[in-house]
DNA sequence: TCCATCCTTTGGACTAGTTCAGTGAGTTCA
DNA sequence: TGAACTCACTGAACTAGTCCAAAGGATGGA
């Protein structure tokens, strides 16, 4: 019974072409699990391994309890470049924005003070955002900073490049920067700002960020859709 | 009925404590899935749903059709780094080995052409290599040289590094690399050489070299099994 | 000793359903 | 006009099975 094969293989084929092909254009809804599951005659539990193929190709995506969709172009981000987040975006002719989630002022917990190289308590401020690519939010950020070089920082406009906003106010270029990135799984906070399943894949980055005097002043934790960018990275730009 | 949500979740954090725990030892085989089903009296879609949760968090990896496994820690890898395959891994106290799955000689298809810039017909050697670490297949390599830069390069051995080979035998060395890191699913012959499910997920990195007179020479596809490397990079490296 | 063959165990790929919980559009009402 | 409510629709998370194909150990004969 050769059909009991062939035929999830035939739907993610035809949404493969459809996506190819252009009938299917980035950002558009694809039907529902129980469409598709009626419309080939397939169970969900096919449908959604079908699907889940189609995910970790890079080629659609889903947001929680609302559907899938195609998914735009990946973009391409240069850790290791001074550009921030909106002039990428832009020089990539797409659409750029960032939303504040949460700021808070702590005693840095172990694994903040373990990125940071922090030996005694210190207080950081957290700074939680929500960036968006064309009006999908496709990156998590937290940024801890080391809250006395940064004094007052956390009645700025914390919606703008903060890198900037380190350099203007307080005259700190950032000479090095090291960063990891793992493929990981979204813890919940960030899931529910992603609008993903916890648990869900997503492309984990820390950053960490040292000034001109090589003193580590903050670090980044960037959660990424995983098929909304490429990491791109080019050994002449910093020879 | 609170059970139904809590019994997956249960089995979840009873493998993910004994895994911390140190009860279940790295490259240790867990009970097959059916064992699961019945130990925690849910059904085989739920342990599958659970075991593949488990296994986008790193903590756990499969291979076809023999069982799932506890992930060994990651290794770190710096792309830009000079330092070859086996001289990363032994340097992190881990054992290193190399096979060599085939070579060949073709005109560069598309993919390969537009990776290495090529804008005529062109011949290639393409060698392709399976790294293991801990007597793990983590890493699946394709290299393609373009072959009139390394006459009779298929007669040696193609088991060692061969930035080494370049160097020492065509006096070529690695002045600049570029590369990409994306996200991406096993296409079919890397996912038999790596003995996981076509279509699964991996980190696959692409390479471009530079020799030292500014002409590319080579490039490479890297497959990464996603729970066995994390990206480490330094900026201070290589300024 | 070696090698082919069998047979058990494994995950892979399905079918056919149910219940639960957010989402969001449309409706109601002050 | 605008805020609150309703409700259909969505994926999320399950149950309970079946059949298939590859892997690999056990077996047995040359």
């Amino acid at each position: 019974m050769k059909s009991k094969i062939e035929i999830p293989l035939k739907m993610k084929d035809v949404l493969r072409e459809q996506i190819f092909g252009g009938s299917l254009l980035p950002l558009q809804k694809l039907p529902s699990e129980r469409d598709l599951s009626d419309l080939f005659s397939i169970t969900r539990i096919s449908v959604k391994d079908a699907l889940a193929s189609l995910e970790t190709e890079g080629l659609i995506y889903k947001e929680n309890r609302r559907g899938w969709f195609v998914s735009p172009p990946r973009v391409e981000y240069n850790p290791l470049s001074r550009a921030h987040f909106h002039q990428m975006v832009t020089e990539q002719q797409r659409i750029a924005e960032t939303q504040l989630i949460n700021v808070s002022t702590i005693m840095a917990p172990s694994h903040y003070a373990k990125a940071l190289a922090l030996t005694e308590l210190t207080e950081i401020h957290v700074i939680e955002r929500l960036r968006f690519i064309d009006g999908r939010a496709v990156l998590f950020v937290e940024n801890c900073l080391i809250s006395h070089f940064f004094p007052n920082i956390i009645s700025e406009n914390l919606t703008q490049s903060l890198t900037t906003l380190y350099q203007t106010k307080y005259n700190f270029t950032t000479s090095r920067s090291r960063f990891d990135v793992i493929p990981a799984a979204a813890p919940a906070h960030v899931a529910k700002a992603l609008n993903i399943s916890p648990g869900q894949q997503i492309l984990k980055i820390c950053r960490v960020n040292y000034n001109q005097h090589a003193q580590i002043i903050d670090c980044e934790f960037e959660y990424w859709r995983p098929d909304a960018v490429m990491i791109s990275i080019d050994s002449i730009e910093h020879s």
